[in-house]
DNA sequence: CTTGACCCTCCAGTCACTAGAAGGTTTACT
DNA sequence: AGTAAACCTTCTAGTGACTGGAGGGTCAAG
């Protein structure tokens, strides 16, 4: 199988592909004559796993680490409940933080009664009076 | 006032305040005959304001738009409040993008035992049964 | 007159790709 | 055999929003 057909079957782009190579992520692949980088059905999951990964938020690092431990037949599940529970905790981090940011944001709409005329309260609030303060 | 003053009295280091300028987010500062950058208390402001904004999620390019207009005493408040808008669009839907990674990851957590044994649902959900894709 | 705190510019690095240039290979069709 | 399209290769550079560091100049106090 070439890049493309596994970029295909896996839904990462080739150029992601070669990215996660040249950083390390996954192994070198196999070259044929002419220099084109062969792969696998193995190599298909591995990609797939990468994405469902990359898509819930893990760093490539962190990936990284899941990949390693996904190979590993002897890995304590603990271990990658560990990093899924960080992940989570730094999930709900972000959740508070944007909700916090949407509170402001809203708050200042209300204020803004957003015609022609040219008081607005939001830039008002961004200018740092104290009753809307993050 | 110095760089350095400006900054521990805006809260936006003088890095920062540099990278501002070089992206034209503000203007270029005076300069002494040696060189240093010279601010007054309006700069002050302006930076609290691109600090406040900034927190609230605006882009740099989103900030150099309400900077115009709060800049602009002729403009209509209306601009403002679909910047807002647009804004809290922006931050509902990376809220309901993390909600459901958490989601998913939560529910993968709670199959996993996390004990010593090797058998980790969360690699397997990862690895793309159908039931907990994304 | 020296110490230390401050300031300057410029370059490189971060993260996770993505775009594009310049070129080689393979496949299908005529 | 020729050719055109679709593939593949490497390389460089760009994104956003900074941040770190090198290597140097300036200023105020003691």
């Amino acid at each position: 199988m070439n890049i493309g057909a596994v970029a295909r079957h896996s839904g990462v782009t080739a150029k992601t592909i070669r990215y996660y190579e040249s950083v390390g992520l996954i192994a070198p692949a196999e070259r044929t004559a002419a220099g084109y980088r062969v792969y696998d059905h193995r190599d298909v999951e591995t990609l797939r796993f990468i994405q469902r990964a990359r898509s819930l938020g893990f760093s490539v690092e962190d990936v990284g680490s899941l990949l390693t431990l996904w190979q590993d037949r002897q890995r304590s599940s603990a271990e990658v409940k560990a990093l899924a529970r960080r992940r989570v905790g730094d999930i709900e981090r972000k959740i508070a933080e944007l909700a916090e940011m949407r509170a402001t944001l809203t708050d200042l709409m209300e204020h803004c009664h957003g015609d022609r005329r040219p008081d607005c309260p939001i830039l008002n609030g961004l200018a740092g009076s104290q009753k809307t303060a993050v």
